[in-house]
Parts: structure tokens; C-alpha cells; sequence
DNA sequence: TCTTGACTATGACGTTACGTCATGGCATAA
DNA sequence: TTATGCCATGACGTAACGTCATAGTCAAGA
């Protein structure tokens, strides 16, 4: 049984066009042809149309496409990791946009609409006070003497009161997403990436950290009851949860 | 005072080609012009620049920035408020790519090493419940809203532990009956008419299943990792062929 | 003054994965 | 036979330049 390009382009749901540029680039030659021209694709086209397009939907460009379904010894399990650290540093870019852009929206308010800003936190003065020694103790307890605190310091000094609320949110953010994902397993990739955010979080925001602090951070969420109880009001159980999520994200930075 | 392209293109860190673009695009003309057709730029020039600069590092598109610096009542805030939409946007696409691509990674993890360990879980308690909570489960993540979901909900709701019990190893027979077939084309008659009985399987015992619903739990199957585990413990590679036998039948099926 | 090397100009092609005409041949039912 | 619809090839456009290729210009050293 053979299909003409205007059936295949149907069944799997893309143009002719693409069917053409595929014949065109080699990627995909249709196995027969009419006297007069027409392409004609088999049941075998159809299914490497298949592989072709699931490999697509992961957002491999079709030239890695081609060597991947052309040649039978390729590693694919490779190429799915090689495209993942693509797709993390595309990631990266997209978050430091991001927060460049936000940035921006808030200096244009700053200069624009300062005088009745001053009107805002009453009672979010308090929580923005507590937020920063919190950090701010959270470093000295473990590092007092390191790198990392007198880092810390001289990073948080610099801080206005925007930047502390911008910096909460993003805390904030990032502990409901995880709180949200605690019916997954701690290795689950969704919630190794909560992890990974959290670290990109602290390392942005008050200093280097390594995931032998970060690992030394989590420690301390179980076992200080004021940090424990800093995360379980969000979520009962969150604070052991973050704990062993990261106690796995560290195991995996380790192995590299 | 003015400055040659070479100039300028060191001293903002573009390039001599760079420059030349914006000159054709029209986004920064030159203000000056030697006898003999070399560009000057003035400090005005590179003011205008910076801006332009300023706006690609955010990842704006140039067509974009022309409005945003030439038009001086343009509404730069929207702008970047948009900008942070379609930015957030890009992040959820890389975020959903990534975790397919994690999953698909873990699923040919599992599929190299799952076969060891399979032949646990014979008719128990355990493994029926498991059966059932996975099938209404399966429906709520994609229709928990839909009709589909309330007959399912509905028809399943009555149905006995023994109504489950042969359910199930009707099921059993049908992934059984596909797992002998790997080694056929998926487009094989044989192959398609298991993939049809397990189609009024669904039909018979859970919910009208159309055809795009059918294709939609088949990109489930290989997508979502427990399903891909469930499948692959019969045979690794199932949920893949599954899915794969599944495609074609749907294709084939849209062309009536 | 002549040459040399650095700098500049324009033009054109390549990149990705197709969309969108434009023009013209082929197929089939009425 | 014709109307209608499907098919083919070719060409241009996309975003933002990189990379030649070819050729004119400028300042400095011999």
C-alpha cells in the first residue's frame, strides 16, 4: 500500500511543503514514484515520518534528525543528553532575560512612581526584615569566618528594599513549586530541576554556593527547628523533602 | 567629534558587519559621511546605540527595537511587560522539553534494565488496585474535565473485583499479544488489529475513546514515565511500539 | 613619490525550517 | 470535454548577522 504526498501530509498532521523539504534534504525520500512524477510513500516511510517527527517534538534540529534515524548505530542516548544540556543552557538564557526584563519594569517604576511607593509594606516591612537577617544567619551560622559570608555581606549590604521583596518572591516561588511537587520522588527530574533553581537562586542573590553548602544548608532545614518551620508552614513535610531532594541533586553533582 | 565603523564597532563590542546591517535596516544611520563614502559616527550615534544595544540584550527582535527607540511616545513599559509574557512563554517551552526529554532518557533507562525484575506481581490485591487508580488516573490528567472522565468515573464506579480482575487480564492478553508481535512493521495488518481490540477494550470497559484520544494516552505512554515502566516491564520497548502501532492506526483511521 | 598594510565599501551567498505564491502538468468524475 | 482538485518545480522571504570576494581609501615608512 503506497500514499500520495497529500494523504501522508494529512495522517501526519504537517504540510506538503514539509514533505517536499524533507525529499529535498534527503531526510525522508519517498520509497516509490508514479510514471508521471508523484511521489509515493510506503508503510515504512510512514513510519520513519513517525520517528522523524517524535525526534522533532524534542527540538532536535533536522540535521542531528537525519544522523540519527539514518544511522542505525547511533547513540541515541547520547544525543538525548547532549540536546538536554542544550535545552538547560537555553533555559539559563531565557531566566537571566528574565530577570533583566524584570529588573528593568522595576527601575522604569522606581523613577516613575517613587513618592507613593512609600505607602506599600507596613506589616511586609517586618517580613522583609525577617527574610534578610534569616539569610543573613543562615550564612554566618555555618561560614562566619569564610569567603562566603564576607561575600554575602558585602552583596546583601548593597540590597535596597525592592531588591529584597524581588528576591523573597523568587524564594517564595520556588518553595511552592517544590511544596507542590511533593507527591513525586525525590529523584524525579521536575523536582531535581526545583533544586537546581533554588541553587541558581542562592548563588545569584548572596553568594557562591557549592553543593557541599548546599548540601550543608539542607542539613540545616531539618535540623534547626526555625528554618524547619520556616518551610513546613508552607507545606507540612516540605523542609525534609527540600532536604532530600538536594541531598540527591548533590549526589549527582558529585558523579561529574 | 565622530568615529569610523572600526571605531565604534571596538569600542561597542559589535561587529564592522554588525553596524553595516543596522545602516541598511535603518535602525542607526550614521549622522556623517566622508567624500568617499566612509561612515562617521557621532556621540549621538553611539548613544542611540547603547540603547539599541541595551534592548538586544533583553532578546527584543531589531524590527521591534526600530519602533521602541524611534518612536519617542512608544510605550516602553508595555513593551517589556509583553516581552516578559512571550519571555515566560519560551521558558515553559523549553521547561515542557525538557522534562520529555527527561522522561525519554528514563524510559530507555528503564527499558535496558527493566527486564530483570519483571515477573513480580501476579493477580494480588495490591496490583489491582494499582490497575485501577492507574486507569483513572490516566483519564483525569487529560480529561478531568471532559465528558470522558465522568463516564469513566461512572462506568468504573460499579464495577467488582472481579469485573477488574478480568479487565485486567484482558488487558494483559492484549499488551501479551503485542509484545509477540515487536518484530513486526507496526504498519502490519497483525499488529493493527491488536492495536483495534485494545481500543474496544478501552471502549467496552472505561470511556468512548476517539481515535485522538487514543493517540493522545499513546504519546502518555512513552511521555509520562510510570506508564512507559508499566508497559516496558512486559517487554522493554512496548510502550514505544505501543505507541509508535498506535500512531498508524489513528492515521489511518482520520483518513475515512 | 611609491608602496604597503590597515581600514573601508558594496554585493552576494549561507544559515533554519519551512510558508507562500506562481506557473503549469496530471487525474478523475460529470 | 471540462471543471475541479491534487501534484511538481522554482523562487522568494524569514532574523540577524558571519563569511568571503572584490575593490577603493588612508596614513605612514622607504
Amino acid at each position: 500500500m503506497t500514499y500520495t504526498i497529500g494523504k501522508v501530509a494529512d495522517m501526519a498532521h504537517v504540510s506538503v511543503r514539509t514533505l517536499h523539504y524533507y525529499d529535498a534534504i534527503d531526510l525522508l525520500n519517498p520509497s516509490y514514484e508514479t510514471a508521471s512524477g508523484y511521489r509515493l510513500y510506503a508503510d515504512s516511510d510512514l513510519e520513519l515520518l513517525q520517528q522523524i517527527l517524535f525526534f522533532r517534538s524534542l527540538g532536535f534540529p533536522l540535521a542531528q534528525i537525519k544522523t540519527i534515524v539514518q544511522d542505525p548505530a547511533f547513540d541515541r542516548r547520547k544525543a538525548l543528553e547532549a540536546h538536554r544540556t542544550a535545552l538547560l543552557e537555553r533555559r539559563k538564557v531565557v531566566e537571566a532575560l528574565l530577570v533583566a526584563v524584570d529588573h528593568t519594569i522595576e527601575a522604569m517604576d522606581k523613577g516613575e512612581t517613587m513618592d507613593k511607593k512609600d505607602m506599600f509594606d507596613a506589616f511586609d516591612e517586618r517580613a522583609l526584615e525577617e527574610h534578610r537577617t534569616k539569610y543573613a544567619d543562615e550564612a554566618k551560622q555555618r561560614w562566619g569566618t569564610t569567603d562566603a559570608y564576607a561575600e554575602s555581606q558585602r552583596r546583601t549590604s548593597k540590597y535596597t528594599k525592592e531588591d529584597w521583596k524581588r528576591i523573597q518572591q523568587e524564594a517564595a516561588q520556588i518553595d511552592a513549586d517544590m511544596a507542590a511537587l511533593m507527591d513525586h520522588k525525590v529523584t524525579d527530574p521536575e523536582v531535581q530541576d526545583v533544586v537546581w533553581r533554588k541553587h541558581e537562586h542562592f548563588n545569584h542573590n548572596f553568594y557562591t554556593c557549592s553543593v557541599e553548602m548546599l548540601a550543608g544548608l539542607s542539613e540545616m532545614w531539618v535540623s534547626d527547628a526555625r528554618f524547619t518551620a520556616n518551610y513546613d508552614k508552607i507545606k507540612p513535610g516540605l523542609a525534609q523533602f527540600w532536604h532530600d531532594a538536594v541531598q540527591v541533586y548533590c549526589m549527582k553533582s558529585d558523579r561529574k
